[in-house]
DNA sequence: TTAGGGTGTGGAACCAGTTCCAGGGTTTGT
DNA sequence: ACAAACCCTGGAACTGGTTCCACACCCTAA
């Protein structure tokens, strides 16, 4: 009854169907070369033994994968944010007939490169044609893969300690003008006194600190910085933040977070005193998670399209694969600043 | 395509190390049937030529792709729960040396199985060898999957309008106990008027409802579900529970919501109206995502642990894989109340 | 001395496809 | 009428590993 189906290969097919070998395989590969009638034949000989052709077979020969491996580093798990950007990278992917693996990995910036144990797949050869990198990438990861001579393509925001001379493909969207778009538009909601809170000694909160500065600059305003002391989480910065923007004199109108999750730490925080969004202090984010529009009331911030980062990856890797000696590019793709209920008109 | 770079062989390496083809296959499968000096050489063969052994060629032989698919079905995209379940599969499978592929899929409950769109993966032959289904699973699903012989292992929280005659492997974890715990525990702190607000034509939450209902038949109290109209979404759902809710007499002193998202919503709803949890209404939720522990005060919930679904559903996997005869078997993984911030002592 | 067992090694055959070349048939050009 | 060009087709050779069998060699026992 529940008989497994033996496997068919090309040449019972070729029997079946009365043709050679050759004719199957122009078959598959659609070649023109193949006449009406004997493709009808062979179609149908596929179809009557239930025929899947072995990809791995196929393979070999070909010199190509078609599949891909998203490498999600240092992260203790997989965000949203890093979820979408793999959801973007899957659905062009498989619009290509390209597969994508998933797969983490946990390195310190300070092990050597050749002793970074990298994940089986790396391990293998053949199994991928190359590589998306996301999570935080420091240049012994970038050695050791290069090491390997796999072509990849870097989600550059979270690159950290890389010196301007480096050179590989990355997508990565843009910090700096993200901040000075929303600063502006704070500061024409009539907004004077405003703070940016964060841990600017990451580089993507540094470039955003410095989109804030330059608005500030252009309106000759003082730019302030509020950080604040061990913090646990992002959440958490912002919570204690809290209480150091409001001890400053005048009392800041306004805050730029550095990322969502502060703005929610600060947010939480500010309520707790009794103040309340915006009526008491106006504030902007940056990334748009999921929850800023669950916040209440929802968070004005800067919104990042995911899934385009990872399409943007995709199609760059496969650019590579097609072009190897192609000088490497870098792409900024641009955010935008969404207006929702946590700016005031002052 | 440009030519890739010829790699090196076996056949290559036996050469440069003086020995056969199939000496340097025993070395690499680490067989014990070589001699200490000709492991030594063939292995110094191996590193002096950078050799890696093509993963493609292996699987044709050995019929293995060491290879799963995450098939993540009907989502628009890929929520944190789904996403540490895909991180529970990763770690554990690559501790074996197994493989994971991400692929998402969109279908109807309608359409008929033999007219399901497969995604690439699963058109071609020997790429994978199992699959495992997350997102909401319905029979038509199920049947094509079984057309094309295709081991599998099924997340079954979400698997709808699936007869008890059904016989597939999955994992899940307990709703009915999940809810029968946390409403035993609100009964514990004096509640007496408890509502449970969820869509129960799903039937995780109907599962979940079973739960409630029965912790309160238990100790003789009257079970009242909260529902509401045309819901945008599950918190949605819970704002407009909220009003419902607080039309009752007498008033309930807590709520069992269906999942977080619910219970979210409804906290949202109860605070605008001047509520405060859990002062003037306790409240619990399901799943424990992250957000939970976010919310002010943290959400008491049933915790689910996602990334053991994961992993218990690659090694059910894999135990299919290697018995593919075995019995079919389904595990139900137990739930854990965390008692946080939103039930009051009465 | 010979038989028997164990260990180590070489390489042909194999897996399931693709590639390519030779050859047959048909059409077109002169 | 004959050659050249073209289309279609069959199948050997190939890809890069694994498997397995034959065989050489060494050691021990009868």
């Amino acid at each position: 009854m529940e008989a497994v189906p033996r496997k068919t290969t090309i040449r019972e097919v070729a029997q079946a169907a009365s043709v050679g070998i050759g004719t199957i395989s122009r078959v598959l590969n659609s070649s023109s070369q193949v006449s009406r009638e004997t493709r009808a034949r062979v179609l149908e000989a596929i179809r009557r033994l239930g025929f899947r052709p072995n990809a791995q077979a196929r393979r070999i020969l070909k010199r190509r994968a078609e599949m891909v491996c998203f490498l999600l580093s240092n992260r203790d798990f997989l965000h949203p944010f890093h979820a979408r950007i793999l959801q973007g990278v899957e659905s062009y992917a498989s619009g290509l007939k390209q597969h994508v693996l998933f797969a983490a990995l946990h390195y310190s910036p300070r092990t050597p490169p050749d002793r970074i144990d990298l994940p089986p797949v790396l391990q293998e050869h053949g199994l991928i044609d190359g590589l998306i990198l996301a999570g935080t990438i420091y240049p012994n990861l970038l050695r050791r893969i290069e090491s390997i001579h796999m072509p990849f393509v870097a989600f550059s925001n979270n690159v950290v300690g890389m010196g301007d001379e480096e050179q590989f493909d990355q997508v990565g969207f843009d910090d700096f003008n993200g901040t000075l778009h929303a600063t502006r538009y704070l500061i024409g909601k009539g907004h004077r006194h405003i703070v940016f809170a964060a841990d600017v000694s990451y580089p993507w909160l540094w470039r955003r600190f410095e989109g804030y500065r330059q608005a500030m600059r252009e309106n000759k305003l003082k730019h302030v910085l509020i950080t604040s002391r061990n913090p646990q989480s992002f959440v958490d910065f912002g919570q204690k933040s809290a209480g150091r923007i409001l001890s400053r004199q005048p009392r800041p109108t306004a805050a730029v977070a550095g990322n969502d999750e502060i703005a929610y730490g600060l947010w939480r925080a500010l309520r707790r005193q009794g103040l309340k969004v915006p009526d008491d202090i106006s504030l902007v984010g940056f990334d748009d998670r999921e929850e800023a529009v669950l916040m209440d009331p929802p968070l004005s911030t800067v919104h990042v399209d995911k899934e385009e980062i990872g399409e943007t990856c995709m199609k760059m890797l496969l650019e590579r694969l097609h072009h190897p000696r192609m000088t490497f590019s870098q792409r900024i793709l641009p955010t935008e600043f969404v207006i929702r209920g946590t700016v005031r008109q002052l």
